[in-house]
DNA sequence: GTTATTAACTTACTTTTGGTAAGTAAAGAT
DNA sequence: ATCTTTACTTACCAAAAGTAAGTTAATAAC
């Protein structure tokens, strides 16, 4: 009864929901992708401070996997110091709209689910 | 110019997108929802079973957060060998549209960023 | 001519998180 | 007396993430 309905969530590497879900599981890549919304352009050195908790290893790693998944846009400028500047892609920003779905419900949900944290931790 | 707009995500603790999707962020957490959703009531080993890639501990885990949370509902019956149901509670319930928004999306261009990951490790 | 500055990262090292495998508890069946 | 069943927990180990310092190369200041 059961077996036939889960199965398509065992084998990770090829089930679409866990291999693109796991991205966005990671810990900045959604945060990374809302900034880019809100402000288009932005320097790695604009993202570190305005997330200020991530380290730049984070950062630049995080920023790399988006690059990869096709996210984001990374364009370099020939010039020393170096400048980069990052920007949504048209798939990043196809993205959002689901991913400001959930953030509209985590506001709207925020103070009841903290009161549950702190019922249960009693 | 930057300043203002990107304050609001400096402060992990108060701020309710971070605090939340943090939850998400982590490795399990949706895909028990996500089951769930699908079959309504589930036992310890049944999820076991159904994640397969999932340890014990992590599952243990995992739940526990999601109940700590409301987003679920654990039912113990007193019996032994022991009998513990989980289900979305309707907070939980009331998540899940916007997940399954993010999933869609997620089967919608899996392969192209599958694409795209080849083509950026060569 | 040496030193400081700037920006976007790396690298080496430490800490935290997640995974593995074995153990626990308690009643009923063999 | 031992085995089975279920829902976990615990001790130990591996992987991921965090910290801090280093790298590069041109221009500016001393």
């Amino acid at each position: 009864m059961m077996e036939n309905s889960l199965k398509k969530y065992a084998d990770a590497q090829n089930c679409p929901v866990r291999n693109v879900l796991d991205r966005f599981g990671d810990k900045w890549s959604t945060l990374v992708l809302l900034l880019l919304e809100e402000v288009e352009v932005l320097r790695f050195n604009e993202l570190h401070k305005a997330i200020e908790t991530i380290s730049q290893k984070m950062l630049a790693v995080t920023l790399k996997s988006l690059e990869a998944d096709g996210l984001i846009i990374r364009k370099q400028y020939q010039e020393i110091p170096p400048r980069v500047e990052y920007m949504l892609s048209a798939r990043g920003a196809s993205l959002m709209p689901h991913i400001k779905s959930l953030v509209q419900w985590a506001n709207t949900n925020f103070e009841a689910i903290e009161q549950s944290r702190e019922a249960y931790n009693r």
